[in-house]
RNA sequence: GGCAAUGUAGCUCAGCUGGUUAGAGCGCAGCAUUCAUAAUGCUGAUGUCGCUGGUUCAAGUCCAGCCAUUGCUACCA
């Protein structure tokens, strides 16, 4: 058979943190199947590297009163060192923010740019007038405008969940410097991912992705793509746009093509051929492992980029599910949001690798570590079922024979059953269906466990230490627990290299499941894996939650208290009087035709300074609580400076007051009969 | 609110295109064994297959509704 060419990533992780046990969910299962391809003799490349760029890691080494670069550079020792003991076997580890990536993150753009495949256009953003600098997101806090807790980021509230846009926070704040953001214009660059829409439709079918995630990406190709923002304006950590002084490549853009970066510095010292594994005509296979939360820059926006500019897209990509601890999602208070550098402080790294193997399949549901099952499962199948072979064998060996094999197996059957299955197992690994090659090998422990009962060869050795059938069983013993390491290399190496000093053999490759071991000296056993123990879990923990404690007390800002009454932080006057309520005149009030909540009620607001009718059209939440016809006439309260909302029936240019539970029991604010619409309240 | 995924023994999960008494591993109980890192083997118990209806000769498996969890998304202004 040829051997196949194989480039394989994994996601980059970002440079602005420490690996954690969802990041060595992901690099466990590249990792395994990796090595699975190699030890089947493939010529197959893993490369990764460090998501290097971007406004969070600009923003942390100036807190950090050191440079970018002095950052990045520090993160990538400790993530290197982290996969590293997790025994995560890249060809190579190298970082976005590199010349390689320079070069192709332009060449690429200048392509994108040259097909007519990148737009122009002025868009208006929240910026900090202080730091200069514009902000996302995230870096905008404020109240929430809907439960009004105070501290939420800008885009969704964590307390009540609601979505917003940022300027619709309630005093909203950088919270880099904590100025109040003013609203400023800026010319963007875009992808336009539009043009891409066909080869999607058809790229994302042909088999190169999960049934599930094509579905979910056909609620997006079904509707209209957007154009992709590609710039973001100094000052920025990243690589800045040709030809456009103080526009920069958004993280996003630069970030996968650093996985050709890392493949091409690679081959700089390699004999590997950059444009054999780029080219469109590529023989090739190219795969992406990545989380479900990346989809759409891996399966959108990457292959149309490559297309755009002239590379092969990928074979496949491989989405997985999140990693939950004890069925819940990783926490830092609770102690499961655990760094790998806290793992390997109190446990084995294989322990991890093979309970996540016992677990993973190739879909995108999500994984569960459970603790004590971790534990429980761990001991059983490898101390208790795998290992115990040897180690009930290699004593009489060791005793009776000086540590030789016996040229013929007692039971060859078993053997050959064993042998077997490898088809199977291989198909299983290949189709990162792990879990049922776990399955299956520990079956075949079983039976070896069951053979050597049968066997009883403690009984032979009291009489005939030194009987040839002795030897013959425990040489069968061993030649099981020879195919069963052989199996679980590419899950456990560094058991597996125990294994096979112990057994005093070369490094097993696939093929060695066709072989015997017979007539050779085996070396002195000793225990190649201890249990893992509760308590050290326990610790794992323990030392989570203090790590999380000691950060949030130190960087503990004055939280609001909230007292008895529930009611909102106090509040200056000058709050309050920003915000301007007035009385409104229900003019028309009607059904919006497809919404299940809404009225849209046109509203008199008395009239300006020269005498001209101030109306306003608001779309309010009431329709289970209202008939439109009832409220017209009636007097309400209006918040009027309240930002215009683009709603997806038209623009609500304000709010109205009402108060209750919900459903039915909704009530309108109505102010006194006498007042007039247009009365300022106060 | 919408869409999707998930919901099977104490725990973790398998059950393909509907078909005999619903499975595995771990855990648990009893027995055997003592070579082995108190490991192994045998036997056994445990499930209204989320709930409610429906289709069918037959449903964990198909359909509808509901509930719960998770994710995405929104008309929560």
């Amino acid at each position: 058979m040829k051997a196949r060419k194989i480039l394989v990533t994994m996601a980059l992780p970002y440079a602005n943190g420490a690996i954690h046990l969802g990041h060595l969910m992901e690099a466990i299962q590249t990792d395994i199947w990796v090595r699975l391809q190699k030890m089947r003799g493939n010529d197959c490349v893993y490369v990764c590297a460090d998501d290097a760029h971007g406004t969070a890691i600009m923003l942390s080494a100036e807190k950090q009163g050191i440079s970018p670069e002095q950052l990045i550079d520090g993160v990538k020792r400790a993530h290197q060192q982290d996969y590293a003991e997790f025994l995560i076997g890249f060809d190579n580890f190298h970082s976005t923010h590199s010349e390689e990536n320079r070069e192709l993150s332009e060449s690429i753009y200048l392509a994108l740019d040259k097909n007519g495949h990148i737009a122009r256009r002025a868009i208006s953003q929240l910026f900090d007038p202080e730091k200069e600098l514009f902000l996302a997101d995230r870096y905008i806090t404020g109240t929430c405008p809907k439960c009004k807790t105070p501290g939420q980021y800008g885009d969704n509230c964590e307390a009540c969940g609601s979505t917003y846009s940022p300027s619709d926070l309630i005093d909203p704040r950088s919270s880099i410097s904590g100025a109040t953001p003013i609203e400023k214009e800026s010319e963007h660059f875009f992808f336009d991912l539009p043009q891409f829409r066909t080869m999607l439709q058809q790229w994302t079918r042909s088999g190169t992705l999960q049934d599930a995630v094509a579905n979910k990406l056909s609620e997006w190709l079904d509707d209209d793509l957007q154009q992709w923002d590609i710039s973001r304006d100094a000052p920025y950590f990243g690589f800045e746009i040709p030809g456009a002084p103080g526009k920069y490549f958004y993280v996003w853009l630069d970030a996968p093509i650093g996985y050709m970066a890392s493949f091409k510095n690679l081959c700089a010292r390699t004999d590997y051929k950059f444009e054999d594994y780029w080219s469109p005509e590529s023989d090739a296979e190219l795969y992406h492992f990545i989380g479900k939360d990346i989809i759409n820059f891996h399966t959108l926006f990457w292959p149309a980029m490559l297309t755009s500019a002239g590379y092969r897209t990928p074979t496949a990509v491989y989405a997985h599910g999140f990693l939950t601890v004890d069925g819940t999602k990783m926490s830092k208070s609770r102690g499961t949001f655990v760094n790998a550098r806290t793992y390997l402080d109190h446990l084995h790294p294989e322990y991890l690798r093979y309970y996540l193997a016992a677990k993973l399949g190739p879909g995108i549901d999500d994984l569960d570590l459970n603790l004590e099952d971790f534990a429980l499962r761990v001991n059983s199948d490898l101390v208790g079922k795998v290992v115990n072979i040897a180690s009930r064998c290699a004593g009489f060996i060791t005793k009776g024979f000086s540590g030789r094999l016996a040229n013929k197996l007692d039971d060859a059957n078993l053997i050959a059953s064993m042998q077997s299955a490898q088809q199977e197992i291989g198909q299983y690994f290949e189709q990162r269906e792990y879990s049922k090659a776990i399955r299956n090998i520990m079956a075949l422990a079983d039976h070896a466990n069951q053979y050597i009962n049968d066997k009883q060869p403690w009984v032979i050795a009291k009489s005939a230490p030194d009987s040839p059938e002795l030897q013959r069983i425990c040489t069968t013993g061993l030649n099981a627990f020879r195919l069963l390491i052989c199996y679980l290399k590419p899950v456990l190496p560094a058991m597996a290299a125990k294994a096979e000093a112990f057994l005093n053999v070369e490094p097993l490759q696939w093929d060695a499941l066709n072989s015997q071991l017979l007539d050779h000296t085996i070396a002195q056993f000793t225990p190649l894996m201890t249990r893992v123990e509760m308590d050290k879990v326990q610790a794992m923990i323990d030392a989570t939650k203090q790590e999380f404690n000691q950060n949030s007390s130190a960087v503990s800002t004055t939280v609001a208290v909230e007292d008895a009454t529930g009611f909102e932080p106090e509040i200056e006057f000058d709050a309050f009087s920003r915000v301007d309520l007035r009385v409104a005149k229900v003019l028309a009030a009607e059904h919006v035709e497809g919404a299940d909540k809404l009225l849209q009620l046109t509203l008199d607001l008395g009239s300006d300074k020269n005498g001209k009718p101030i109306q306003r059209t608001v779309f309010s939440g009431i329709k289970s609580a209202y008939d439109p016809a009832t409220l017209v006439g009636r007097l309400t309260v209006i918040v009027a400076n309240l930002k215009p909302r683009k709603m997806k029936f038209g623009m609500s240019e304000g709010m109205i007051l009402a108060a209750g539970p919900g459903g039915k029991e909704i009530w309108l604010l109505e102010p006194d009969a006498n007042t007039q619409p247009g009365m300022r309240i106060t």
